[in-house]
DNA sequence: CAGGATTCGGTATAGACAGCATGTC
DNA sequence: CTATACCGAATCCTG
C-alpha cells in the first residue's frame, strides 16, 4: 500500500515522502485496511522496529488535522524524550508538541495548547486527578508498550487511566501497541478494538542456539570462530568481523560490568585508528560527567569499544553509551535489561548470556517468553543490518533442546490483570471517587466494570477487595464516613493529587502524630517506613553495622519490630539502610564513598533521593493540611535531599548553579550566605569556583544587591509556611 | 618449586513511575 | 524455601 493512496492531507504525504517513506509495511497495511485513519480502535500486537511508530503517526496527523487532540502514553521517561523529539519533526505542519513526566513538564495547563502530548502512564493518570482540563479534547489516545497491563506494580494504573479516558471520552479514538501476546485478541476485546497481529518485521531474524562452537538456526546451522576460550566473546568476535555490533544481555550489574570488562582484550584489537580516537573521546566525557569508580571503569572499557549498561549508571552516563553504541563506535553493549524493552538500540547480533534471572521468591528463574521476544527482537537494524541474530547459549544438547521449545517456538504468554488486590486498588478507588468519577459504591463498581481485571474475571470478585479499600479509605479519613455516599475529604483530596499511595500518606501520618522527638532519622525512616519507597537489600556484611546503629539510636525510630521476627526484623533493617544512604547523601559524603559503602551505583542514589524527596514532600504537606508537627522540618529535609546537603548551605543553594559541592567550597572558605558573597570581591569567588560560575553567582546576587529593596539577608525566596496552614478537623 | 588448573565455600542477585519548581560538577 | 554464577582462597597437578 502506498502513502499516496492513504486519506490524508497532501502535505502529510510530502512529509513522509520527503523523507523517503513511500510505501506501508504489510502490517501497517492492514491497520489501515481495518480502519486506522477512520478513526476505529486498533490493537497492533506486532514486533518491535515493524513500523508502530507510524501507525501512531498517521492516526494521530489524521485527527490532529482535523481539529483534535492526541495523547500519547509511554512507559518510561526515557521512551517520553524519545519520541517527543521524534514528534517534533511535525512542528512544519504547524503541528505542537509537547511532553509530560515526573522530571520534565511544561505546566499542565499550558500543555494543553499542544496538539500532541506525550506523557508516562502515571503522569497520564496525575494529570487526571488534577482535572485537568483540556483532558477532554482528547481524540486519539496511543497506548504505547499496552502489554505492561500485566505488571503487578504499573500494569493497574494504565488499564485505569484508559478505562478513564475512556469514560471521559467515549468518540475517542484507541491506538494500542503491545509486543506480541498469547492473548491478543482478548486485549482487543476489551478495547472494542480491531485486532491487527503480525510476525512480520523489515529485517530478517534468525533465533536460535549456540552449543558447541556453532549457532544452531531453525533451517540452518553456522560454525563460530573460536579464538578465545569465552564462547560469548567469540560470538562478538565474529559478529564485529562481519562488520556490526552486538547487545549482549546478562542477569545481573556484576555480570554485566565483568563481561564488558573481560571483552576488553579482544575487542581493542579489532579497532580502527579512528574508531580508537572518537572512543577515547566518549571516554573522557564518561570521566567528565562523573567521577566514581564504576565510571573510569566503564570509561576504560569504552577506549576498548566495549561498555556496560544498567540502573547504577546516571542518565548522561547512559545516553553517551547509546549514542556510542548508536553511532557504531562501540562494538558492544553488554547490559541488563535496561535495554530489553524500551530505547531504540538494535544492534546486528543479540547474545543472551543468561536467560535465568533471580528473584528473591522463586530462586533463579526462567525469563518469560515475553521477555525473550523482546530482547531478541533487538537484533538486526532496519536498512543498516542485512539480518539479525538472536542468540541463547547452551552448554548441553539437552539445553539446546530445551530453549528451541520453550523459546524459539513457543508463543509469547497470556498477559493477566493485576488490578485485583487491595494494594493495587486503594490509590485507583481513592482517586476514581475523588474525581467524581463514582459517588457510590454502585457508581464504582459500575466504572470499574470498565476494566481490563472486570472483563477478564468479572468485577464480581471485585468487591469484596474494593470494601476493604473503602474501609480503610474511611478509617484514614480519606473519605466521609457516610456509608451510603462517596465523597473524598480533603486529606483524601491532598493524597489523590499528591499521587501517593494512601497507606503511605496513612502510616505517615500516623509516625507525625504519634512521634516525640522529630530527628532527621526520624523523619527518613518514616519516609522509608512506606510502601512507595524503594528500599535496599541488606548483604551479609551490613547486619552488624546496621544492627548497632539501630542500637544506638533506638530512640529516634517510631517503632522497632520485635528482632525474633525474622522477616519483620529483616524488612525494618532495609528501611534503616535506607535511611542511612539518606543520611549520607544529606551530610554530603561523597558519592562516590556512598557508591562503595552500599555498594550501589551513582544512578541508584540519584533515584533513591528522588522518591525519597517525593516523600518527603508529602509528609510536609500533610503535617501542614492536619497540622502535626513536622512540616518546617520536612520541608526543610525536602530541600537537602534534592541537593544533598547540610542545613547551613540552605541558603547557597538558592543560588542556581551552585550545589552541594560548590556551595560546601564557599562555605568553608567564609561565604556562608548569600549576603556574605555579595560582600566579597570576584576575584576570591572566582578562585574558589572559577571565574565562569563566579560570574554567574554574582549576575544572580548582583541583581538583588541593586535592586532597591534592601540589605537582607534573605534576598531569595526562603518562604515560610506559617499562615497558610489548615487545620482540618478529624 | 613455580605456575596454572581445579575445587570449594561464601556471597550476591533487573528495572523504574509519581509532586513541585527550576538548573549539579 | 526452591538456583546459579562469580570470586577468591585453598588445594592439586604438571612440567
Amino acid at each position: 500500500m502506498k502513502i499516496e493512496s492513504l486519506d490524508l492531507s497532501d502535505e502529510i504525504k510530502r512529509f513522509y515522502e520527503n523523507s523517503g517513506i513511500l510505501e506501508l509495511y504489510p502490517p501497517q497495511a492492514k491497520a489501515v485496511e481495518k480502519g486506522l485513519l477512520e478513526g476505529k480502535n486498533l490493537l497492533a500486537a506486532i514486533p518491535t522496529a515493524s513500523g508502530k511508530t507510524l501507525l501512531a503517526e498517521l492516526a494521530m496527523l489524521k485527527s490532529v488535522l482535523a481539529g483534535g487532540k492526541a495523547l500519547y502514553i509511554v512507559p518510561l521517561r526515557a521512551l517520553a524524550s524519545e519520541k517527543f523529539r521524534r514528534f517534533q519533526e511535525f512542528s512544519g505542519l504547524g503541528i505542537r508538541v509537547g511532553i509530560s513526566t515526573g522530571d520534565y513538564d511544561k505546566r499542565d495547563e499550558g500543555l494543553g495548547i499542544n496538539d500532541i502530548i506525550v506523557a508516562t502512564s502515571e503522569k497520564t493518570d496525575s494529570l487526571l486527578r488534577n482535572e485537568t482540563a483540556w483532558m477532554q479534547e482528547i481524540s486519539v489516545v496511543v497506548a504505547d508498550e499496552v502489554h505492561l497491563i500485566d505488571s503487578p506494580d504499573r500494569g493497574p494504573t494504565l488499564e485505569v487511566t484508559l478505562a478513564k479516558l475512556r469514560r471521559m471520552n467515549p468518540s475517542c479514538q484507541i491506538l494500542a501497541l503491545s509486543a506480541t501476546v498469547g492473548n491478543a485478541d482478548e486485549l482487543a476485546a476489551w478495547l472494542d478494538a480491531e485486532l491487527v497481529l503480525s510476525e512480520w518485521r523489515p529485517t530478517d531474524l534468525m533465533e536460535g542456539v549456540f552449543y558447541n562452537g556453532t549457532f544452531y538456526c531453525r533451517d540452518k546451522e553456522k560454525p563460530v570462530e573460536q579464538p578465545t576460550k569465552d564462547e560469548a566473546i567469540n560470538l562478538v568476535l565474529d559478529t564485529i568481523k562481519e562488520g556490526g555490533q552486538s547487545l549482549v544481555f546478562e542477569s545481573s550489574r556484576k555480570n554485566c560490568m565483568g563481561f564488558a570488562k573481560k571483552a576488553v582484550s579482544a575487542v581493542k584489537k579489532t579497532l580502527s585508528k579512528e574508531d580508537r580516537e572518537a572512543l577515547a573521546g566518549i571516554a573522557d566525557e564518561i570521566l567528565e560527567n562523573s567521577e566514581t569508580d564504576i565510571s573510569s571503569v566503564l570509561a576504560n572499557c569504552v577506549r576498548a569499544g566495549t561498555a556496560f549498561h544498567h540502573a547504577g549508571l546516571t542518565t548522561p552516563l547512559r545516553e553517551l553509551v547509546e549514542d556510542g553504541f548508536r553511532n557504531g563506535k562501540i562494538k558492544l553493549i553488554s547490559s541488563t535489561p535496561t535495554l530489553a524493552a524500551g530505547l531504540n538500540l538494535p544492534a546486528r547480533r543479540v547474545v543472551i548470556r543468561s536467560y535465568r534471572r533471580y528473584s528473591s521468591e522463586m530462586g533463579m528463574q526462567p525469563i518469560p517468553v515475553l521477555e525473550y521476544k523482546q530482547m531478541a527482537g533487538r537484533a538486526g537494524r532496519p536498512r543498516l543490518d542485512p539480518y539479525g541474530e538472536a542468540v541463547l547459549l547452551a552448554k548441553s544438547y539437552e539445553e539446546l533442546v530445551f530453549l528451541f521449545e520453550k523459546y524459539i517456538e513457543a508463543g509469547a504468554e497470556d498477559i493477566w490483570s493485576k488490578l485485583g488486590t487491595e494494594n493495587a486498588l486503594r490509590t485507583h478507588v481513592l482517586s476514581t471517587i475523588s474525581n467524581g468519577f463514582a459517588r457510590t459504591k454502585e457508581e464504582l463498581m459500575d466504572f470499574l466494570e470498565a476494566t481490563f481485571f472486570a472483563f477478564q474475571y468479572s468485577n464480581f470478585g471485585l468487591s469484596a477487595v474494593v470494601d476493604e479499600c473503602l474501609n480503610f479509605l474511611r478509617q484514614e479519613g480519606m473519605l466521609e464516613k457516610d456509608p451510603d455516599i462517596l465523597v473524598s475529604t480533603v486529606l483524601g483530596k491532598l493524597v489523590s493529587r499528591l499521587y501517593i499511595d494512601p497507606l503511605s500518606a496513612a502510616l505517615i501520618a500516623k509516625g507525625l502524630r504519634e512521634a516525640g522527638t522529630l530527628t532527621e532519622l526520624t523523619l527518613l525512616h518514616l519516609i522509608c517506613s512506606t510502601p512507595d519507597m524503594r528500599l535496599m537489600y541488606m548483604r551479609s556484611q551490613d547486619y552488624q553495622e546496621v544492627n548497632d546503629y539501630v542500637m544506638a539510636h533506638a530512640g529516634e525510630f517510631s517503632r522497632i519490630p520485635d528482632p525474633f521476627n525474622i522477616a519483620e526484623y529483616e524488612w525494618f533493617l532495609g528501611e534503616v539502610k535506607t535511611s542511612l544512604l539518606l543520611m549520607d547523601w544529606i551530610h554530603e559524603k561523597p558519592e562516590n564513598e556512598i557508591c562503595l559503602k552500599f555498594g550501589i551505583g551513582e544512578g541508584d542514589i540519584h533515584s533513591t533521593a528522588d522518591i525519597a524527596e517525593w516523600i518527603m514532600h508529602v509528609a510536609a504537606q500533610l503535617a501542614g493540611l492536619l497540622g502535626l508537627k513536622g512540616a518546617k522540618e520536612a520541608t526543610e529535609l525536602e530541600k537537602r535531599i534534592r541537593y544533598g546537603a547540610a542545613p547551613e548551605l540552605m541558603d547557597l543553594l538558592d543560588i542556581r548553579s551552585v550545589g552541594r559541592v560548590r556551595a560546601r567550597k564557599l562555605y568553608e572558605a567564609g561565604f556562608k550566605t548569600t549576603a556574605e558573597l555579595a560582600a566579597a570581591s570576584p576575584e576570591q569567588i572566582a578562585a574558589l569556583v572559577g571565574p565562569k560560575i563566579a560570574e554567574r553567582i554574582f549576575k544572580q546576587i548582583g541583581r538583588k544587591g541593586t535592586a532597591p529593596e534592601s540589605t537582607t539577608t534573605e534576598p531569595l525566596e526562603k518562604g515560610s509556611p506559617e499562615g497558610q496552614r489548615t487545620i482540618s478537623d478529624f
